[in-house]
DNA sequence: GTCTATAGGCAGATAGAC
DNA sequence: GTCTATCTGCCTATAGAC
């Protein structure tokens, strides 16, 4: 009998799952700060009040999509990496990962980037994969260094903030006048795959 | 007798501008889809019924928002531009004016520019000035061209999505991750000043 | 132009039966 | 883990008296 806590205990996990997932689709048509415990009550066939069986509040589903999304997110930039030689070439293939992710993961990306929820702080466990995101591209941008691909003040903390608004900027008005361009065709994404090349415009080695 | 329908009208366009004045802080507060009549109401120290005698609906107070909004940020920008040289000086100043009024007034500028109401779209004559504000960055991109401080390709439809999400990511980086700095310490805000430099050093003339 | 009263909703969250 | 019932509170919007 050993393992009929497991069945339970997977079946739970399934229903977590599809909470999320349903939580996500809400989000998507009514807006981030739209989402509604109610709503994803409806969808899944079940009351209200069930629910709290699995979330204390709806502050703790934000909280669990937060940290699924980072989670998610760090790893798309990983293994984006993960194929090329580091240094720009890297950096080149890992931004279109994470802005690949973004643009197929539009609700969730808001949440995590651009706090659309007021009053709603992620918990430091949920925060902690953004961390791990800020130093692979620091990685990164050092690797490009070494190599002579950029010059030393690209890894100041101005050029970080450059960078890092260079790619915001594209993909915020990507999602807010083209959401639904596929990635090679979008106005702002179609920039992605050159911002290397921008970057060592702006901070040319030697 | 003639002027007692002017003040009637006088006293109604002030209460006019007093709902909406106290609409954008309850945005600045509340997020800007967290908007309700009822607070405003509350603030103004009348009933919420009392409101529809000025406003037919929720929708039209955020599009007398939206045009008054996009009125005052073509002002700023233009002003920006009018003591300088046409072409990237002028640019600059114009790009600074236009960001130093975002972040005087940030839930305004997200109303204006990142569209978090779901459901609603701007009216046509609201719209309006955001069209001028296009033609005004055109007009001084093409005027850098001319003088040589910019390559023709800077025009291009590519090299206008550029420039407009560099400002862009500039100004959401800052408003969600230091909203309250000042201008001129932001880490982002800083950058805007060295923007038609970036500019130049991505389409460098000749 | 202000009010009261009200319609008709929605939401988050809890208590307690089964 | 599900439900019903309920509390408490919010909202947009309308009708109609004054």
């Amino acid at each position: 009998m050993a393992d009929i806590p497991d069945r339970r205990a997977r079946r739970r996990a399934e229903t977590l799952e599809e909470i999320l997932a349903i939580a996500l689709e809400v989000m998507a048509e009514d807006g981030v700060a739209g989402l509604s415990l109610s709503a994803v009550a409806r969808r899944l066939g079940i009351r209200p009040p069930s629910l709290y069986k699995y979330f204390p509040s709806r502050h703790a589903v934000y909280d669990a999509l937060f940290e699924r999304g980072q989670r998610a997110y760090l790893e798309a930039v990983q293994r984006g990496a993960a194929g090329a030689e580091p240094g720009l070439a890297a950096m080149a293939a890992s931004l279109e990962a994470g802005a690949r992710w973004v643009m197929a993961n539009q609700a969730l990306a808001q949440l995590l980037f651009w706090r659309p929820v007021p009053g709603f702080e992620p918990s430091e466990r949920a925060y902690a994969p953004a961390l791990a995101v800020h130093d692979h591209f620091t990685a990164l941008t050092s690797a490009a260094i070494e190599r002579g691909e950029l010059h030393p003040d690209a890894a100041s903390e101005e050029g970080q903030a450059l960078g890092s608004s260079l790619i915001a900027g594209l993909l915020s008005q990507q999602l807010a006048n083209e959401p639904g361009a596929a990635f090679e065709e979008g106005r702002f994404t179609r920039w992605v795959a050159r911002l290397p090349g921008v970057l060592a415009a702006i901070y040319p080695p030697r």
